[in-house]
DNA sequence: CAAATGTAAATGTATATACATATTTATTAC
DNA sequence: GTAATAAATATGTATATACATTTACATTTG
């Protein structure tokens, strides 16, 4: 295993990420000011920010100026009322809405397994469901969701959690791959749109 | 309409922003590098960047080292030919395959936009796509992708990931908001499944 | 005691600077 | 003429510094 370079603001995303999903930082607890960590991994203020600042940004944290940085608590039933609150207001007006069938916690079978690149025997939970527009069903669909990607849905309870609206998410990773490379364009063809 | 005082940053983050939004900047267009960026403004070259570097982690930009930084052009059919023609080899020995019908970047219509919980006008990636399983059309879908909530995944470098990976996320958009970037796979997570 | 004020702590914005890395282009050597 | 080398360009990482803004807490003042 060789040992690849990395930058210091990544050793210290790494460090914090990992407290986090190791659970040895709780949901709500507040992590390290920026200068701690600065000091802790000698490194400058903006270095140890820029760790915590895109952690952030991808949720695992929350910041208030003069308070701290915290431990996101999607968890907290405060959130999950927030969310079932909003979501239900903006149906309202909608004509889309979903029923949730079945939720199961299984063993993804070889073909699923291998599908979503999992080793044989992983967790997933199956979400049936029926899209609906105007009440009128237009879409059955099956869900596996692998656990080991999405442990805070997973501690969340979905059965109560889920509400009415979705977001659908595709993303096969060659997808976005060749999406960046084909989008790059030659020095000839920047000629050419000049 | 009072003036809300805007750090300088976000000026240019609007300013970049309104280019590609009214079309006046092309997809595949190259735009000012940093320095210059900074000399407009009159301000620092990491002010520049940092407006440049927030679009570009929500997808508007894509960079190169060396290179410059360019308007991703997903609208590009030259773009979703090849990722077809990709994908369809990836997968031809699989059981489980898709195709990708179209995919466009466009603005979000009033209902779309509040039923993800947008900002009017906000940008989405619009994805049709058949799946097939063992050529069989199973299920047809129509996705619509906030890119700002994806970032990571419009970013990284997926090169690594294994191509048939398929995550398919069921997440209501407001629990998105607190949640997307917990159910988004970091990058750590991305390298570990590598 | 209560309200106003001041202070410390923590995050937010901004600058100037230096060097690293990657890519293209120009130059040199053979 | 071609391959190797050097230079120029643009983004990436990192530091040190300064000041703004927000919150909590302590202190003063009425």
């Amino acid at each position: 295993m060789r040992k690849e370079k990395q930058p210091r603001f990544a050793v210290i995303k790494a460090f914090l990420s990992n407290k986090v999903e190791s659970g040895e930082w709780a949901a709500g607890l507040r992590i390290p000011t920026e200068q701690a960590l600065a000091d802790m991994f000698s490194v400058s203020r903006m270095t140890a920010r820029r760790a915590v600042k895109e952690l952030t940004d991808e949720g695992l944290f929350t910041r208030t100026p003069g308070l701290g940085t915290f431990v996101t608590s999607i968890t907290s039933s405060a959130a999950a009322l927030t969310i079932l609150d909003v979501v239900a207001m903006a149906q309202s007006t909608g004509s889309y809405s979903y029923r949730l069938l079945a939720i199961d916690r299984v063993e993804a079978n070889t073909k699923t397994a291998a599908m979503m690149q999992l080793t044989h025997r992983a967790n997933i939970f199956q979400l049936t469901l029926v899209h609906l527009d105007n009440n009128q069903p237009i879409q059955w669909q099956g869900i596996a969701v692998n656990c080991k990607l999405a442990p805070a849905l997973m501690k969340q309870k979905l059965d109560k959690v889920v509400p009415d609206t979705y977001l659908n998410w595709i993303a096969p990773p060659t997808l976005v791959q060749y999406q960046v490379k084909a989008v790059v364009p030659r020095a000839s063809q920047i000629r050419e749109l000049a």
